[in-house]
DNA sequence: CTGAATGTTCGTCATTCTACGAAATACGAA
DNA sequence: TTCGTATTTCGTAGAATGACGAACATTCAG
């Protein structure tokens, strides 16, 4: 009986991270944010070409995936880089990609 | 008049290469690949959980995505990595993640 | 209490994705 | 021409995605 487990749990990871990136818009904001640029959602809503909803479902997968946080500062929201998770995607990418 | 025609063409081209690397079969494939292993589609089949007609659209979605391509080598094909896109692909990671 | 500001959630629609099994295609051997 | 092999394509179903606008939730100033 062949075996068809061969996925890995690191290649699943990867894939989640992967998926998380894979629209334009999200990768935008996590290369606005690993530059340092902690940001609020109303100033990404002017700059985007979407809708306050469609930034907040984005801004919510990308929270999902464990790469950004967002930290309450009343009235709005400032989303920033998840340090520990960009870190591991780093090293899975490096990795992956061999660099 | 606010500009919102912010995201770049490079963000563009990652989410591209992001979302074909969105699913593990895909990672799978990539992985085996990167590590300098071409492959034939039945292998893959062995080795996988789904079935070849499955695969043949996850490779189908590899290929437009450029990473990879196949050399007939009758009856088989023979899958590879894409090397000029591959290399491009590193470029643009290694920048946006910084390594 | 009211209204404004900020951001989220919901419902909807259209599209895409991902699985499958059946059918089709291409090729070479016999 | 037929057969076997390998792979792709097609049609289908269900789930997921990504856009929108409307409604909702929370907070705060007046």
């Amino acid at each position: 009986m062949s075996n068809k487990n061969n996925i890995t749990e690191e290649q699943k990871k990867m894939a989640r991270y992967a998926k998380a990136m894979g629209h334009p818009v999200r990768m935008y904001v996590l290369e606005l944010l690993a530059k340092g640029n902690c940001c609020y959602s109303g100033d990404l809503t002017e700059e985007l070409p979407i809708v306050k909803s469609t930034l907040s479902q984005h801004l919510k997968e990308l929270k999902e995936a464990g790469l950004i946080q967002g930290e309450i500062e009343l009235p709005k929201i400032k989303y920033c880089i998840n340090q520990e998770n960009w870190k591991e995607a780093q090293q899975l990418f490096q990795k992956f990609l061999k660099l």
